[in-house]
RNA sequence: GGCGCUAUCGUCUAGGGGUUAGGACGUGAGAUUCUCAAUCUUAAAACACGGGUUCGAUUCCCGUUAGCGCUACCA
């Protein structure tokens, strides 16, 4: 008993009224961190009190958005819905022991009493009014058919603190908060009462949440108080912003965790990304001469994380840093490894590779210091893993709109057809040599094998293009080139 | 409005009573050549403002401003 109360207990516990977002992500991959790191116990808790907007679609994507970035989980996921009974009985010992009383007064009642207020320029607070009903007039009326909500007695006077991991000691004026709903009329708790029955069911040790909590902590804090619990160590989380530094939501763009997965980000760039927004492994990324460490392996950020380095202020989610850890992860890769990754964007595209197993692993290798993404293996670099690929038209204005460049393309590819070697050196020199013969400059006639070849502008050097295609298909490429049409 | 949190290059951040305020992304310039989105070199770019405390504040304290959050029978 002893033993398990040492260890850490974290949770993550989203609302499943959506895909699982950036910002939860982060919560979740911190929490996970944190509970790696101090070697816990991590927990799922699904938060779906909210009966109209949750879904269970939702819990299947937010569970798919965890496991793509690598996190797994030691117990649960659980669900709150599943667990009405505790928070239930959890309001009647509060009554029970004066914590907690009936209120009666109507959602109406309550909104024109808020509206009465914001018209005397007084703050809306629920006055407490119903605290003098008896507890024997509270069950008659219930008997007789009224459905009371249960509201937390906050005390009149004081305040209640508690330290947090992130942001210090904090104080709170109980005058500042009101009487605030436990249990809905319907039976249905509310989030402060799920949360604290919750993790104090579950056991929870530390509680990682965003820092739009903080101002709900002291109601919480009380409420630990009030079922004679000690309280958990809070970590609020700075929030994470879009562009214009309002909070990150839908109209800036993707917020959904999967929808960068569906843009071709790999899923260790996106982790290694969401780790360093908001937290930083400090003096410890620093090298002795060169650049601080950007890239951090899964188990150098378990070993590394720490509370104390999380950031006090919000963070700006920028897409160009993402899209850089997305190159840099792409090109670190084992190609075997990228491989899978590269089927499921083919997939995704309805397209089938005309090339063995080996050949489009060569192809993966020499495209892969080049791709900043995995749609670039579905898009321009096509023409690298069979016939079937689309030229890119300005490409081929800008090199192929002559029409005797074609027309020496095409007859440098009857050459190919015949070349006895078919090497790096021996495709370079060929060119160059017929270049020489015809009184042409090498350049255009590489840069129009280029796009002949590849579809593509740019593509790397254009001999070891011509290896990794082989002679067959370089020839006919070539040779097709005289029938390009431009225009 | 009330309460709370925050403030270092455009962005993510390191640092911390005395520093040329460091790194990364992005941006600019140059180099390289067969193309560039690759590579190399290089440049510009920050301590919000005002008061204290101090021999000395970007760093500590207070205030201002700004941003964000909370203020529901949502979570």
């Amino acid at each position: 008993m002893k033993s398990s109360s040492e260890t850490t207990r974290v949770r993550f516990a989203p609302s499943p009224t959506g895909f699982l977002h950036v910002g939860g992500a982060r919560t979740a991959l911190f929490s996970w961190l944190f509970a790696r790191h101090t070697e816990g116990t991590f927990i799922l808790r699904i938060e779906d009190t909210d009966f109209e907007r949750s879904s269970a679609d939702m819990v299947t994507g937010i569970l798919d958005g965890m496991r793509w970035l690598g996190m797994d989980w030691d117990e649960g996921p659980f669900y709150q819905s599943q667990r009405l009974e505790l928070y239930a009985r959890t309001a009647m010992q509060l009554i029970e022991n004066g914590y907690a009383y009936r209120c009666f007064c109507t959602r109406e009642e309550l909104e024109a009493r808020r509206a009465a207020a914001a018209e005397t320029g007084t703050v809306p607070r629920y006055d407490g009014r119903c605290r003098t009903i008896s507890r024997e007039d509270a069950e008659t009326r219930i008997a007789l058919g009224e459905r009371p909500v249960v509201r937390f007695k906050v005390p009149r006077e004081g305040s209640t603190t508690f330290q947090d991991a992130v942001f210090g000691p904090m104080e709170f004026a109980n005058a500042e908060l009101e009487d605030f709903v436990l249990l809905r009329s319907d039976g249905i708790p509310t989030y402060h009462l799920s949360v604290v029955a919750d993790d104090l069911d579950m056991r929870m040790t530390h509680i990682i949440r965003g820092a739009d909590h903080l101002s709900n902590t002291p109601k919480q804090v009380l409420l630990y108080q009030a079922l004679g619990a000690s309280l958990p160590v809070f970590a609020h989380l700075p929030l994470i912003l879009g562009p214009d530094k309002t909070r990150l939501s839908k109209r800036h763009g993707a917020t959904s965790v999967m929808a960068y997965k569906d843009m071709g980000i790999v899923p260790e760039a996106f982790r290694n990304f969401l780790a360093l927004l908001g937290w930083s492994p400090g003096e410890a990324a620093k090298q002795a001469d060169g650049p601080d460490r950007e890239i951090f392996s899964t188990d150098e950020l378990i070993q590394m994380f720490s509370l104390d380095g999380i950031a006090h202020s919000n963070a700006v989610f920028n897409n160009e840093k993402l899209a850089w850890y997305n190159t840099e992860y792409i090109r670190s890769y084992d190609p075997t490894r990228l491989l899978p990754l590269i089927e499921e964007e083919w997939r995704a595209a309805d397209y089938q590779p005309a090339r063995s197993r080996e050949e489009i692993l060569a192809a993966i290798a020499l495209l892969q210091p080049r791709a900043r993404n995995l749609k670039d293996f579905a898009s321009t670099f096509l023409a690298y893993f069979g016939d079937e690929f689309t030229m890119d038209e300005a490409a081929v204005k800008k090199f192929l709109s002559d029409a005797t460049v074609r027309q020496m393309l095409a007859e440098l590819g009857s050459r190919y057809a015949a070349l006895r070697e078919f090497t790096e050196a021996s495709t370079e020199e060929l060119l160059r040599a017929y270049a020489t013969e015809k009184g042409i400059k090498a350049g255009a006639l590489i840069n129009g094998a280029r796009v002949a070849l590849t579809g593509q502008a740019v593509a790397p050097s254009l001999f070891v293009v011509m290896l990794c295609l082989g002679q067959h298909t370089v020839a006919h490429r070539l040779e097709a080139a005289a029938a390009l049409t431009v225009g």
